[in-house]
DNA sequence: CTTGATTAGTTCAACATTAAACTATATATA
DNA sequence: TATATATAGTTTAATGTTGAACTAATCAAG
């Protein structure tokens, strides 16, 4: 027959796994973004957020390679976030090609108002979907987010 | 003591779950596309691929809900194909507003030309994460993606 | 049938990303 | 020590994304 009508095959297994990936990732992202304070974004806030949990001074490469993000990615991100106060840029005295990061006293104030704005979706995402399970799914992304990384030619 | 150097607290479990997903969506995009053809992009190749499995033609506006993003991002990436040959837009006529989009034979050829690009990579894959590691961690990746779905007001 | 609300699609600004080219500094080797 | 290589950071071009403003066409309700 000319249209034969079978079911469309499935695509691979792993396939649909990333997929599912990267419709969350973009469902999670527009909906934490429009509740952080400022018009600020997901990786200023990632920053923000590794400046105070970490502590101390950061250079931009070792941010950029926490973040698994380009160099210029980060470069980007730091601008924005110095041009508003946020960081604090100075050069590293024992390195003359390389800066040190930290956080002002307004990064620490916005990244509460940043958490401040994010936890009640938190929340309500905890009253339907369990912490355990999100737990238990912890592991395995862990062990694919390490197998891609140790294979980024 | 003034640097009382205790352990940062964690994030909050579903915090580093986002976390991961945001990391591995990044990784795996870039190494997919970098084995792409012509340097097609991850949502180009995602099109061709909807069209050749689903097979018919699919209003601009049915593809970005099938893919959650916005029209703006469909039109975007539905005339990079279209200037490339490998869709065809033509006006619904039952609907004065609408478009139809449908594949191209040279659509086609390319799809197979970036499956081919990208199976050895998923092959590498599952040469270390197994299988049924992927498809365990499915139903409840499917689950977060439903909630996020409705309720992105 | 007219009017008001909804839907389809485009455009624009602002932000993100990568990859590649570039500068400046540091390190290692011959 | 001189040279070659590697690293830190910036910049640019191309792509992606959202959200909001906009046009055109459809639909629904008096």
């Amino acid at each position: 027959m000319a249209k034969p009508k079978k079911r469309p095959a499935e695509d691979p297994i792993a396939f649909r796994f990333f997929n599912e990936i990267g419709i969350i990732e973009q469902l999670a992202r527009t909906q934490l973004e429009r509740n952080l304070p400022n018009g600020l974004k997901m990786p200023q806030f990632g920053v923000l957020n590794h400046l105070v949990r970490l502590g101390g001074k950061w250079s931009p490469a070792r941010l950029a390679s926490a973040f698994q993000v380009t160099k210029g990615a980060m470069t980007n991100t730091l601008q924005r976030l110095e041009e508003r106060g946020l960081i604090r840029v100075s050069p590293d005295p024992d390195d003359g090609r390389a800066k040190l990061v930290s956080i002002t006293d307004a990064g620490r104030e916005m990244r509460l108002r940043c958490i401040d704005g994010v936890s009640p979706l938190l929340a309500e995402l905890l009253g339907e979907l369990s912490e355990e399970d999100f737990a238990s799914a912890l592991p395995f992304l862990e062990k694919v987010r390490i197998y891609l990384d140790s294979h980024r030619s």
